[in-house]
DNA sequence: GCAAATCGGAATGAATTGGTCCGATTAGCT
DNA sequence: AGCTAATCGGACCAATTCATTCCGATTTGC
């Protein structure tokens, strides 16, 4: 119940990212130096980002990233998949993996399915835009 | 975002545990046995749920494990954190842990904050008598 | 055409986790 | 009262995943 600190420096470099004017070209080494987070960690969770549809990447001289998506159109939960994957509590939620011994006669599992959208819900509640807010 | 498998199992034993008779001595080789969790593993994660004070443990022969207390007093983030420890998505969260390079200047603090309190309520709303129901 | 700057993926070391085993303790029977 | 059997409790080890770093591929601008 604890996300990664790649996920962790992602939100933090998304909401730096979303508090520049829109369209502007951002590079690793300067949001890595207004953030905090290094670079070489930056990189790649901004790659991942990309990776994922919410940066868009130019490379090159002169190039850099910029967000895909308006700030309010990009969630938390967003965020958190496009660096961790998925967001499933256990394996048995996930529809494409099926590795659980007790598949069948498991009994909490259509409960655990409502518990894992409840807490999804929650952070697809919370906007990029809002992360970027001061305080 | 996933909960371990440790913690995985201690959902499908309790809630298994909580469709026995109240009071009833309930041993690790039964509820193994009954939920199909290696027995090994359910020793491990009773343990632990008798540590944090959920199960009440029994030595000796004829001994075993009972609820601590009635099923709806037993939430799915009791269990969770009886096996994970805290629920906090970041370090900074929890009150004790300070090793953010960011702290301080981190301006994304307080969202988090907001959002894991929700995730947390998400799963403190789920009790064990709703996932002991059959389906 | 050259050079600088930037993204992209691969490799390494550390930490947490998952699983297993053996010792400590207690009830029940002889 | 002693012994046996059953059960919990804690310690140990292998494996996976994570976090971090470094180097190569690609493109713009001069």
């Amino acid at each position: 119940m604890r996300l990664t600190s790649l996920a962790d420096y992602a939100v933090v470099v998304m909401a730096a990212a979303a508090r520049h004017p829109t369209g502007a070209s951002l590079s690793a080494g300067l949001l890595a130096e207004e953030t905090g987070v290094p670079l070489p960690t930056a990189q790649k969770v901004m790659g991942r980002l990309a990776a994922a549809g919410l940066l868009l990447s130019a490379r090159g001289a002169g190039g850099g990233f910029r967000l895909a998506r308006a700030a309010g159109g990009i969630s938390l939960a967003d965020i958190i998949e496009a660096v961790e994957g998925p967001i499933a509590m256990t394996n048995c939620i996930e529809g494409s993996i099926h590795d659980c011994a007790l598949e069948g006669s498991c009994r909490v599992k259509p409960h655990l399915n409502a518990a894992n959208d409840a807490v999804r819900g929650a952070l697809q509640g919370v906007s990029l835009a809002t992360l970027a807010e001061a305080k």
